[in-house]
DNA sequence: CACTTAAACGGAGGCGCCTCCGTTTACTAG
DNA sequence: CTAGTAAACGGAGGCGCCTCCGTTTAAGTG
């Protein structure tokens, strides 16, 4: 963890100060703190940057190189988000309510089966944060599981919609429900976390749809 | 944790292949490989400075500063243990075996009673390396569950030694077995790793100890 | 506008990680 | 005892982490 000279106990002390520190700040974020438009500018810059940066190299990338590309100096990204977790669940967060809103427009762009499709396939980056996300967390995961539950629960609500719309317009079979697909998907994120995790979760979701479009236009289970 | 520029693909790979070399090594570990008499020496005095350090500071200390103590190269330290997973192992197995070895030497030289309580302190240091190699094996928790397990079996075999003696010659209560002790021991390894823990767990072990001496002389339950 | 000042910036500095490779040294064969 | 050699050594170098603090700048104020 590149610590140091911080002993154990300060090191767990610190651990502790920092999280407090990110329930707080998260709780009065909605609140009273209108950011410098400059400040603003560049936490949203970095958060972007450190968003593509995570996805492509993972959670252990280079933070001096996120600031780097997002034009600003290192201080400033540590001053932003005091520790590398801080910026992690920032991007996941973001990560998960990009998820959500794309149901929607998905739905509004796209035929309904495709917009299923072309969803679970950005689920598939948003697994790839939350793992990363839990690995950066570590043993800390119980103290933010709150973080994990809820917008777990988001999420799902989502791929109901696309699976619910789907079945109603017949473009995929009617004998399932989100829970099955959902289930169908846990392949996805209960696979082990190899190099060749994301191939294989693109060939998993082909797979699924495949099954779910034969089949189309059975009547509803119920 | 440092890893850099490499990217999340090759951080995992990378991983991996250490941890195999982890196992394959433990496996010849015990056969063909006389070590040359320096490398030797300069391989158990890392060993032994880790032990301090990681005692003393945690697992997350300056792996440059326990070479530099053991008066070697940085390099040295390296080439013994290729990541710091490894020295954390090779301590705590070193720290269980000592501890084994403890409850036998600690009988035969003090009173029953004091050779359990003076046993449980150290238990305490065990503990505390086995928390500090859980963080820092991580995930790969599940990749060395033998690791634990084991260690675990010889060390709650050495504890039954120790109050069957001490149950034995009336110097602690009979209506208590090791599995008793152990249940009560359970605050110690599953209290949270806080800045007191190891205050606490000491008078968690003065405790019990008190409950154990009285009604010492009272009859084996069985 | 000019001025003020708190907020934001950013990079140098000090430390640790890990690798790579030229140098040293323990063993062995003669 | 000597020479040869594989093994072991160790530290420089390059990178990343994070803090600290002098400098810059956005945003109120008259």
């Amino acid at each position: 963890m590149g610590l140091g000279l911080a002993g154990f106990k300060s090191h767990i002390s610190f651990v502790e100060k920092k999280l407090a520190e990110t329930v707080t700040a998260e709780q009065n974020a909605a609140k009273a703190k209108p950011l410098r438009a400059d400040a603003r500018r560049n936490r949203d810059r970095l958060v972007e940057i450190a968003a593509a940066a995570f996805a492509e190299h993972g959670v252990d990338t280079s933070l001096e190189g996120i600031a780097r590309r997002a034009g600003v100096g290192i201080g400033t990204l540590y001053r932003h988000f005091p520790t590398r977790e801080h910026l992690v669940e920032v991007v996941y967060r973001r990560e998960a309510e990009g998820l959500c809103a794309a149901a929607g427009e998905l739905a509004a762009r796209l035929p309904s089966d495709a917009a299923l499709e072309e969803w679970m396939r950005r689920f598939i980056d948003y697994i790839a944060t939350k793992r990363g996300l839990a690995a950066s967390l570590r043993i800390l995961m119980t103290a933010n599981s709150t973080l994990f539950s809820d917008t777990w629960q988001r999420v799902s609500q989502s791929l109901r919609q696309l699976v619910e719309a789907a079945v109603a317009d017949g473009t995929i079979r009617g004998d399932v429900d989100a829970t099955d697909v959902l289930h169908a998907l846990s392949g996805i994120y209960s696979a082990p976390d190899t190099p060749e995790w994301r191939d294989r979760s693109r060939r998993l979701v082909k797979l699924l749809m495949d099954g779910l479009r034969f089949g189309a236009g059975t009547a509803p289970k119920d």
